[in-house]
DNA sequence: TTGCGACGTCGTAAATGGTGACCATGCCAA
DNA sequence: TTGGCATGGTCACCATTTACGACGTCGCAA
């Protein structure tokens, strides 16, 4: 391994020389510089980050902590912060954490031994994320708020894309509407909840049937069967079902296929879609939700934390643009089952 | 900062003990190790992995580095490496290149300087990975083998999966097929042209129309658009076109919708395909491939070289199954462009 | 001309937190 | 007594940053 100390020897200057030349701080003679450059380039030095982090205790890494990168939502979003973290020259790790409060917890505790610059996390409501904070290191919270508020996040206005979204059903002419919505410790099951309830209330002028209303208990395509077959199963079924996400929306999919009852049959929205989803069709409505500007924005606000800022939390809700608010795969009748 | 001093002293014993402790080589008496373990506990004590990483010269972290992580195909690969990396407590740094040489060499360089245990990279013809490799951090390669095979490498069988998805083209009842193939910088596009020329060749007893077959000069929707735009404006257009890679695939699907040409009207094979794919249909053909089996096969294989495996550069190709080749999207004529 | 302070530049050496080779100690069995 | 082993302390080391001080030069005033 060629250290400072084999470039300062070809150049004929002192270590901190060097390490003035590469760390930039305090000013270096011209001709030295150059002759360090030189050296350097010669010997294909390339500092050591290790020893620099151990010394500055700063690090140039982000972590970032989501349910499921395979979920194309969070995919996205992990896109959208790489890039703004490499363009500042940081580097992203990535965790998934399958909503598990244990293995969240594992990655909590990495961030801090590794240690990393900062967090960015996708929260449940059981995060026990004072672990990082209490150590300094800066978080972010993104899709979800923070448990009590205690740091940065970056969401999106749940409750008015979900009354969006279920207006859609009913403008497409669908009148019994049932809902899938997420398991309970995830922070936007709720006001979605909300949002298609009010959308109900609106259209029909009463309560929604709670027979109606499917709450999972984990996010999981294997979930969004089981409920959507719940759902289908009861006396009166409804005709069209609001789906609280991705996974879940993906499972209710395949039941819908099994049960050749597919979209125009039945309505569905897909809330958050694959970004492969092409077309507008009034059967399947994927809603177009902000995941690169959450990830853009969170990057951003995280490195002002970084960088030293000591604002009191921040909450920013991002709206979400109505005007191309769906796109959707559209599956005939009949097709065959994978 | 709690460090190992800290620790030390509160337990009566001295750092190089509780290093022992957590280290877990040398022996120590249970008593003293108890010791050390509450004194830890009582200061939360973690670890720094910089001084440790800085002493030991070792690294937890495994540099991932992929054209696009938001390409369903390496998502799912960079999930599967994940997993297995953190079974064995190892973290994976995040890096896209777009398949820009210049980016790719950042992060090569990158990984040197942090430094990372190991790489696991899609390379395109032109990297320069001997970087990496003269600095004898270990090296596989995914989805495309090295430049000249200087490391391990992990791909799947493009020219019989080409072959194959082609055959059901012509089994859907497509006779003049057409080709947009990936650009010539990627390893995988001459072997899935030939097994789509190989194909046509079986079919049609001769030589495939050359108006038929369109490269792309990069892997983008964009460039997906154009090609197929081309292919359709031909004199004698194709009735069926084999799609190189995903993104080049939306791209084209998006111009059959616009010509309200879509599937079955014209046939589409989208090699390698989002996980959301949920039926089967003659119309778009989306192949299966072992994006999972590769990730987690290169983890395993990287690991194996990070523990001091010295065999001779090894290349795995993966079979692609054919028994559940496709799964497909399906879109009727007429739906609207979202 | 000389003295002196300021300034720009650069080297020395002390951290940074943890590891592990080496050595000292003490105990037990041969 | 001696040899071996389990245990645990000391200290050098990893590669870098940075505080501190030294050195030379220059300008300006005495």
């Amino acid at each position: 391994m060629v250290t400072i100390y084999d470039v300062a020897k070809m150049a004929g200057v002192s270590p901190a020389t060097v390490s003035r030349v590469f760390g930039g701080q305090t000013p270096v003679a011209q001709a030295k510089a150059q002759a360090v450059r030189e050296a350097a380039a010669k010997l294909e030095f390339q500092p050591n980050g290790n020893a620099r982090r151990l010394r500055t205790s700063s690090s140039d890494i982000i972590a970032m902590i989501v349910p499921d990168v395979a979920n194309p939502y969070f995919t996205e979003m992990t896109r959208a912060v790489e890039d703004a973290a490499r363009a500042v020259g940081y580097s992203v790790i990535l965790c998934n954490t399958d909503d598990e409060v244990d293995r969240e917890q594992d990655y909590l505790r990495m961030a801090t031994r590794e240690p990393v610059a900062g967090i960015i996390i996708a929260p449940n409501c059981q995060s026990r994320l004072s672990w990082a904070i209490e150590r300094r290191v800066p978080v972010v919270c993104v899709d979800r708020r923070a448990p009590h508020d205690t740091c940065d996040s970056v969401v999106f206005d749940n409750f008015s894309a979900a009354l969006g979204a279920t207006h859609m059903l009913y403008d497409a002419g669908y009148e019994r509407l049932g809902a899938i919505i997420g398991p309970e410790f995830v922070e936007t099951s709720l006001p979605r909840l909300q949002g298609w309830t009010q959308a109900v209330l609106e259209r029909t002028g009463s309560q929604p049937d709670p027979a109606l209303i499917k709450q999972a208990l984990q996010t999981s395509e294997a979930e969004g069967e089981r409920l959507a077959l719940e759902l289908l199963s009861g006396t009166e079924p409804p005709d069209a079902i609001f789906v609280g996400n991705n996974p879940l929306a993906t499972g209710a999919l395949r039941v819908l296929f099994r049960k050749e009852l597919l979209p125009p049959t039945i309505g569905l929205v897909s809330f958050g879609g694959p970004p492969q989803a092409l077309f507008t069709y009034p059967g399947i409505i994927v809603t177009h939700l902000p995941q690169r500007e959450i990830g853009t924005m969170a990057a951003d606000m995280l490195l002002e934390r970084i960088n030293g800022c000591t604002e009191p939390a921040r909450s920013i809700v991002l709206p979400v643009s109505m005007n191309t608010p769906c796109e959707a795969l559209v599956v005939p009748v009949g097709a065959q089952v994978a």
